[in-house]
DNA sequence: CGAGTTGGTTTTCTTATTGAACCTGCGTTA
DNA sequence: TAACGCAGGTTCAATAAGAAAACCAACTCG
């Protein structure tokens, strides 16, 4: 199966995956959330060879994650910044990010520190149910077809339960329509 | 740079992606989380040639994400099941299938629903902070030199603060040491 | 004028992926 | 008992993608 494949595929995974599913562009996004823009400075930062870069950055502006904008005329040069679709692609890489503390730190500790803004605090990031705000686990969910759904493939069964005290929904900022 | 050097980078994001940061390595999973366990039904579903199915599932199981188990004997034959240390990809992967949903799916909508069992409702996945509850968002959280850091390398800077009420911290499973 | 900076492209070589076929151990059917 | 089927792979030749190093172009600065 061929990289053009996937974006076919009736499977957000698998669109997600053929967008950014490399390790350079997962990288790339990495550096991006840590405000870096040009193409010298991530080519420095992740020793990529350059005729990759150049091609995930064409690739990440031809799906609109990045922009690429001007930032100087004469001579004229660009950036690389992030619209709101590669914005939205903040806690994929936070994910990403704990996984890697919990999972595959060395013995000296995690390499990077987040600190909340809001509340002044050292955290970790934390995934919960948009309609209870109980942080979800795996056996928690239940799959089903949705309207998008093509041939019956990608179909589970599950089950268990749990009662729990009900919380008020959370606004995410592109929830459920 | 070769893959392997990934692994052993002062950063997060590296050291995960050195263990999925494939796209058949990602699909896996997605299947895995939808209970699929054998070979066969890997490649079927996938479309992956088997040689490269074989060598993901070979990593994944060296790397501890899969456990490779016996179901039957008479002929032998093993099924590929999530350890905890794969169980706890699932925020990556439903932070994966939420940017799909939000930003891939095709004009029918998006292809498969996420019930909460707990609730009962269907959700979207949002990430919120450990200490305080807030969804989390780029601009509000600042980034620090860890134990584990290495060189001066990967450090932004930051700004911008909100004045948002306390909630209690929720408790992950897997939270801040 | 010559050197430096930024943002790339070109070229050549090496590695990874694909597609098809083949192998193994065992059970089942004829 | 021979033939066939199945699950779970491996082997092999052809092709695509990635790496390393060099080169290019537009402009500025001294």
């Amino acid at each position: 199966m061929r990289w053009n494949k996937l974006e076919g595929e009736a499977c957000s995974v698998a669109r997600t995956v053929s967008v950014i599913g490399d390790r350079w562009t997962l990288l790339i996004l990495r550096d991006c959330f840590l405000r870096v823009r040009r193409f010298e400075e991530f080519q420095a930062r992740l020793g990529v060879t350059r005729p990759i870069l150049a091609s995930r950055l064409r690739k990440l502006v031809k799906d609109f994650v990045l922009a690429k904008v001007p930032y100087q005329e004469r001579p004229l040069r660009y950036e690389y910044r992030l619209t709101q679709k590669g914005l939205d692609l903040y806690p994929i890489v936070m994910a990403i990010v704990h996984w890697g503390d919990v999972h595959m730190a060395g013995k000296k500790g995690r390499p990077l520190l987040h600190q909340h803004v809001s509340c002044g605090k050292t955290f970790d990031p934390v995934m919960i149910c948009s309609q209870c705000g109980e942080p979800l686990s795996p056996r928690q969910v239940h799959v089903h077809r949705g309207p998008g759904a093509a041939s019956p493939r990608h179909m589970p069964a599950d089950a268990a339960a749990g009662d729990r005290k009900q919380r008020r929904p959370v606004r995410s900022s592109r929830a459920h329509p």
